[in-house]
DNA sequence: GGCTATTGTATATCATTCGTATAATTTCAA
DNA sequence: TTGAAATTATACGAATGATATACAATAGCC
């Protein structure tokens, strides 16, 4: 597919950016900022740079700088790609790994992960064994004495795990970054580690926050880290006012597209929406690919 | 490498780090605090040196410094830090893990780490480098925003990084297994990880189980798991019904020793002893080499 | 107790910033 | 040819910022 020379009109522009063309006009006569080619009789003609120069402008202001004064403050960004997975001998692992847990045995859990490591993709050991396990202990929790500890055991073990995987296993890549945390009263990081880690593997840049993370402390982060996107994942119901008041705040208080993960994005799929956020659903990979394609597409301005 | 030239209008700056736009002014004018640039108009315009030096001045206000005072404070510390002369490299790499975490740059504050542990042993590095980061981070941390983001950034970090170790650094030793858990309340796992490390470096096998975990979950996983010995990590101070009810009951219940270690088992070793367990103290390889003892010894039951 | 210095906050007034709106005209495409 | 859309230019207004002055709470001191 040849595009070589696009020309793009400036209500393309707009509805590629978000910005109305009277602000984009208003920020070319202002500041010097984008400045087009014309037609012979001055329409103004803009290609794909431009599109990624007014995505650098939006993440400066999304940070606070005031429009007068990006144009001094003008960097550096860049984009990325992704990938797939599946298959099945996993059931017996499940069961292994499921006693050893019960005995506390991290040797024993070590091993059968390992062995499956060995031979499977990592993302495919995530889904395929991982996951369903998770499922599993979940629904062996409720309510058994020794569950806690049970859970602590196996959580504080796949911390070590994933994390050292996070920080060893992937180079680092030069991707969005991405603030990855677990709503307020969320604390099984589970999910969020397997997302991050299927997000490093794609070649983005997560930046993990862990459990229970109130809302306007991710907006500070965000504002601080200067990430392209926000991830909250949610698995348990969460607080009434949540869905309904700390996300949309959220969502105006930064300019980035908000993501929300686990089992809340399926039940909540639509409340999720209304709050201008995205609901990713249970399955990272696809999160993943959503984030990415989201991403690389026009960034619509909420408001 | 370092940050975009950003000028940052006084509300961003003022959201930030919480002080009013109306107070930062009044440092201003009142004590030369802070000097920002100014747009031709007279705007002020800050850059994140900014953002790290008003960290800096309420740090000290936190701590009771009149406000009138920190500017001395500022000046007389300074020297003292910029002018290292080669004698300790460790506060130099304090800086920059610090600075690092406040912007969420996870690829430097894992650069610095590794450098240190390049060149030092991590026994020295945990006890040079992180003891005293963990120190400043949590005097830097009150009631600050963007603190608890911070804070549960570094956390992951840490634990990721520290779980690796456990993981993949010990080879799995033949001693005493002995679980490892933080007493209820209690969500800083930093020293138990620390505990954990040491302790597998001692051929001792931590059964690591993590934050929170309540009592009678402890009795049945040393059950299940046929530990020699229970450790229980605490800093902050425990509910008032930890060490009087609580613990002795943990004590009764399972019939291997209970040590308590961490802040309170320093503030707190008389209610410790009466409960008839063994106080450890904070320094992680003391305390290690006391459950060596100690098990190495019969079993004498106490009370 | 009364006095005073310190310090965060409030108010009044004016200027600046910046998105949006309007108007008049021109260009494009069906 | 005709209507939608772009152009320039000017203007508006809400939010924000600057300065100066004032006020209130607190702490130290005689």
């Amino acid at each position: 597919m040849p595009a070589p020379a696009e020309r793009l009109p400036i209500r393309t522009l707009s509805s590629l950016t978000g910005v109305s063309p009277l602000t984009l006009r208003a920020w070319e006569r202002r500041y010097g900022l984008i400045q087009p080619l014309r037609t012979p009789k001055g329409h103004r003609l803009y290609t794909h740079q431009h599109v990624e120069l007014i995505r650098r402008v939006l993440a400066l202001t999304g940070r606070g700088v005031p429009i007068g004064q990006v144009r001094a403050a003008l960097e550096s960004a860049e984009p990325a790609t992704d990938a797939p997975g599946g298959a099945d001998p996993w059931t017996g692992r499940m069961d292994r790994m499921a006693a050893a847990i019960a005995r506390f045995d991290e040797r024993e859990l070590d091993h059968v992960y390992e062995a499956a490591l060995a031979v499977h993709a990592v993302e495919h050991v995530t889904q395929r064994l991982l996951l369903p396990l998770l499922e599993r202990l979940g629904a062996r929790w409720q309510g058994l004495p020794g569950a806690i500890a049970e859970e602590h055991f196996f959580a504080t073990y796949l911390r070590s795990k994933l994390g050292a995987r996070l920080v060893h296993g992937v180079p680092h890549a030069e991707g969005a970054r991405v603030l990855a945390a677990c709503a307020p009263g969320e604390h099984h990081e589970f999910g969020l580690l397997l997302f991050a880690l299927e997000a490093a593997a794609a070649r983005l840049r997560p930046v993990l926050l862990g459990a229970d993370v109130p809302v306007d402390e991710l907006v500070a982060a965000q504002r601080r880290a200067t990430c392209d996107a926000i991830v909250v994942s949610s698995s348990v119901d969460p607080a009434p006012g949540f869905l309904h008041r700390e996300l949309p705040q959220l969502v105006r208080g930064c300019c980035v597209p908000v993501f929300v993960g686990g089992a809340t994005a399926i039940r909540h799929r639509a409340a999720i929406g209304a709050a201008g956020a995205v609901a990713l659903g249970t399955d990272v990979g696809d999160g993943v690919r959503l984030i990415h394609a989201r991403l690389a597409r026009p960034q619509t301005r909420k408001r």
